[in-house]
DNA sequence: GAAGATAAAATTGTATACAATAAATAAAAA
DNA sequence: TTTTTATTTATTGTATACAATTTTATCTTC
């Protein structure tokens, strides 16, 4: 009954086919190509990275099956989904609950997403044409004013896009397959770390603006490094 | 009705409390607490990389379910664990397909993996013990003498045995779970590579050396380079 | 005979019912 | 009172039935 995942309750009419991708946000109307679980599932991560869904507490199938009015089918598929992610942790006739993340899963995490991130970043220098240039650096600018509006939500989403136009700049399918799966576990702590030190914000911006200038120059090895 | 998937007559009687790791091993006892569909989806893996599943063939939820006599709730299960491994594409409502490789697939996760069993490789000689390096060079003397009898299969899979060795020994969750992930994509073309070029194996096992030589010696840099 | 429309079959997605197990509670013994 | 053992309840795993969709086959029409 404690640690019992208590439903917020603007949830309970939550609706699969228009998701808030955050607080503020408008709602987007996900193609319909997106199965059930993957949206589902879309919602489970957002909660547990913005920390609605806290760590440790129990995913019931038949809780969600109500706060999502569908059946067991799709809502198990969708949390083997957030599971492969790591967002959740199965065990075996004993359910679902958010993971855990102590200090050493968090050093591997950074350790792993370093080097894939720099990977990425040096692919993208050496491939990047020009309109990923453009895309990037008007992300970045999106990541500035986000951040001029002082508000640590729409900060960390303009991070992601920004991180994901990086991905899409470095045209490796199979790159930005494993980025995204470790990703996530990431996103749980920088959102936490960006309430926590705002400082961090600005910190954030002059090594993405770094970063970016050193791809659009097309100098691989420097932006591998920053 | 052409790409249909040709179940092996053997097959007919697979049973998933015993697998059978490769032709001419003795079957394996899986430990209970391994769920019906994560046993389903290792046999399908192996069936896939060994190439008795061939790319492109369908893999139909009810002739699956008549092959190992379960219903179709863990059979769908299987699927999605091994299309998280990129080695089967499920298509919505269009059923799953053993997955094509083309050469940017290949390339790609040649690339990923390169630099990720690179990190592994530095991690393994900074962090191994004593009962690491015992069983290392254990497995290479495995690989060793299964390359002396001569049989792809063999070599193969002591091949694979050696790699998770590493990987144990970088003793990073994470890492593991991310090679995992990758791997299994390209053992598919290294099953093919060492039928094809068998000269192969003798370069694999001198680097596998190599490699574990730098790590006993805790020689970080030198093993990633390798 | 080819192209298109229609009907049938095959197949996946979803809902639900039942079985098996784990957790919680109540009862009995120490 | 505490510990141990039944019993009940909650919850997951599996099977099956139905709905929705795609694929295949059949029938027209030209």
């Amino acid at each position: 009954m404690s640690n019992r995942l208590v439903i917020p309750s603007q949830s309970s009419l939550m609706n699969i086919d228009t998701i808030f991708v955050d607080k503020g946000v408008q709602p987007i109307e996900l193609p319909s190509e997106v199965s059930t679980a993957a949206k589902i599932a879309l919602v489970l991560e957002q909660r547990i990275i913005n920390r609605e869904f806290m760590p440790g507490s129990r995913l019931v199938e038949e809780e969600l099956v109500n706060v999502f009015k569908v059946s067991r089918s799709p809502v198990r598929e969708a949390l083997r989904l957030v599971a492969s992610d790591g967002l959740v942790k199965i065990e075996s006739r004993r359910g679902a609950r958010v993971s855990q993340m102590n200090a050493t899963d968090l050093n591997e995490v950074y350790e792993c997403r370093l080097v894939l991130e720099g990977f990425a970043t040096e692919r993208a220098a050496e491939r990047c044409d020009d309109r990923d240039k453009i895309i990037l650096r008007h992300k970045l600018e999106a990541l500035e004013s986000a951040h001029a509006k002082v508000e640590p939500g729409l900060f960390f989403e303009a991070n992601v896009l920004l991180t994901n136009a990086i991905h899409e700049a470095a045209k490796s399918i199979t790159l930005v397959r494993l980025i995204r799966t470790i990703a996530k576990q990431g996103f749980r702590y920088r959102y936490l770390a960006y309430q926590e030190a705002p400082d961090l914000m600005q910190r954030s911006i002059d090594s993405n603006r770094e970063i970016i200038n050193a791809i659009c120059m097309k100098r691989a090895k420097l932006a591998r490094t920053l």
